[in-house]
DNA sequence: TCATATT
C-alpha cells in the first residue's frame, strides 16, 4: 500500500568541518545553514550520479580546497526501516572557506563526467521561499520546437534557470513534446501558467499544456519503491545500454545543460590531446592481473586501489577525476606530490569501489595518451619497484 | 502523466 510509505520534506542541516585546525570531538559538526547571502563561496551541484555518497562528494569537492561545509541533499522517508539513508536526490552543496576556490570548482568541475552523469556546478541562489517551487512541466510541444524555442516563449515571464526537452530514448534525438521549465521565481512560474497554459504556441495546431511539475520529494511510496528497486537491480547487471558512453573520453566541457553557465575549462590543455580519441588497451584484465607484482591489494575496505603512473607535474585531482569518474564509481583519488616544491612526482591513485568498472577503466586508461604522455595504470600492488 | 535545482 502507498499510504504505508510517506515522505516528509527534508529539513538536514549541512555537515561542517568546523574551523580549519580544531578537532572535533563528537565527530561532524552541524553549522547553521550555509551561506544565505550572495556569498561566492556557496556553490549547489545539480546532476550528481545516483549512488555518489555524501564522503564522494566531499572526496571530490575536497580536492579543490578547503570546505567550510558540504552536504548531498537526501529524501527521507518515515516508515520504512533505516530511516537515515534516504535516496540521493542528485545535488548537493557545498560552501568554501575561499570564494577563489569555489571558483576554481567551477571551472575546473562543471561539466565532469562521472558514470552516465554530466554534473553542473553553479553558485547557489540566495536560499528563499520565492525560488522554491517554480518547476514547471510542460506537454503538447510541437515535436519541432528546440529547447532554445521554448526558452525563448517562457522567458517573457521571467528568467529562466534551466529548461529541457525530453527525447525518445531509442530514436535518440526525437522530442516527445514534453519538457520542464524551472523559473528563477515561483511567481514567475505562476504568471507563465496563466499565460501559456491551453495556449497555441505560435503556428503550433496545438495547445500546449502548462503546469506545476511533480515534487520529487512528495513522490508516491510506489514510486519511490519502483526506483529504489530500479537502482538496486542496476548495480548488478550495470546500465547496459549506457556502456559506450560510460568507457568513451570525450570532452567534459562546454554542453553543460544550462547554456547560460560559462565554463573556462582550464584543463583543455592537459585533456586536449584525447578529445575524442577512444584509447582500448589491448592488454586484457586478465593479464594484467597475472603482470609481475602479483600482490593486489583487495578490495580492503573502501575499494580496489589503482595507481596511475606518468602524470605530469602540473597533474591535479581533479585530472584524475576526469579520468576514472566515467567508468564508475570513484571514492577517493590522489595525486602524489613533492613535499618542497609541490608538483607531482608522477603517479597517483584512485579508489574505485566495484572490481568490474576499476578492471573497465584500467584496461580502457593503460596506455591512454593524456597530452604527450602515455599512461601506465594498473591495479596497486603491495610493491611498486622500479624497472 | 515527468528528469531530478535550493540545504
Amino acid at each position: 500500500m502507498s499510504r504505508m510509505v510517506t515522505i516528509i520534506s527534508t529539513m538536514e542541516t549541512q555537515v561542517s568541518n568546523g574551523p580549519s585546525g580544531t578537532s572535533l570531538p563528537n565527530g561532524p559538526v552541524i553549522s547553521t545553514n550555509g551561506a544565505t547571502d550572495d556569498s561566492k563561496t556557496n556553490l549547489i551541484v545539480n546532476y550528481l550520479p545516483q549512488n555518489m555518497t555524501q564522503e564522494e562528494f566531499k572526496s571530490l569537492f575536497g580536492s579543490i580546497g578547503e570546505i567550510e561545509s558540504c552536504k548531498l541533499v537526501r529524501d527521507k522517508i518515515t516508515g520504512i526501516h533505516d530511516a537515515s539513508a534516504g535516496q540521493s536526490l542528485g545535488y548537493g552543496f557545498v560552501n568554501y572557506v575561499d570564494p577563489n576556490d569555489a571558483d576554481k570548482a567551477i571551472n575546473t568541475l562543471n561539466g565532469l563526467k562521472l558514470q552516465t552523469k554530466t554534473i553542473k556546478v553553479s553558485y547557489a541562489r540566495p536560499s528563499s521561499a520565492s525560488i522554491r517551487d517554480a518547476n514547471l512541466y510542460v506537454s503538447g510541444l510541437p515535436k519541432t520546437m528546440t529547447q532554445k524555442d521554448m526558452e525563448q516563449l517562457f522567458s517573457q515571464y521571467g528568467r529562466i534557470i534551466t529548461s529541457r526537452i525530453l527525447v525518445d530514448q531509442v530514436t535518440a534525438g526525437i522530442s516527445r513534446g514534453v519538457g520542464f521549465i524551472r523559473f528563477d521565481k515561483r511567481n514567475e512560474a505562476e504568471e507563465a501558467i496563466k499565460g501559456l497554459n491551453g495556449q497555441k504556441p505560435l503556428g503550433a495546431a496545438e495547445p500546449i499544456t502548462v503546469k506545476f511539475a511533480n515534487n520529487p520529494s512528495q513522490k508516491t511510496g510506489q514510486a519511490l519503491l519502483t526506483q529504489l528497486y530500479q537502482t538496486a537491480a542496476r548495480r548488478y547487471t550495470g546500465p547496459l545500454h549506457h556502456q559506450t558512453q560510460r568507457f568513451s573520453l570525450i570532452p567534459p566541457f562546454g554542453k553543460g545543460p544550462d547554456p547560460n553557465n560559462s565554463t573556462k575549462p582550464i584543463l583543455d590543455n592537459l585533456l586536449n590531446a584525447s578529445y575524442g580519441v577512444k584509447r582500448f588497451s589491448p592488454i586484457t584484465i586478465d593479464s594484467m592481473t597475472s603482470l609481475a607484482g602479483v600482490n593486489l591489494t583487495g578490495p580492503t575496505g573502501a575499494g580496489w586501489c589503482i595507481f596511475v603512473y606518468n602524470l605530469s607535474p602540473e597533474a591535479d585531482e581533479s585530472v584524475l577525476w576526469q579520468l576514472f569518474g566515467p567508468f564508475g564509481a570513484v571514492t577517493n583519488v590522489k595525486v602524489i606530490r613533492d613535499f618542497t616544491t609541490n608538483k607531482c612526482k608522477g603517479f597517483g591513485f584512485v579508489t574505485m569501489t566495484n572490481y568490474d568498472e576499476a578492471a573497465m577503466a584500467i584496461a580502457s586508461l593503460n596506455g591512454y595518451r593524456l597530452g604527450d604522455r602515455v599512461l601506465q595504470v594498473s591495479f596497486k600492488t603491495s610493491k611498486q619497484h622500479k624497472a
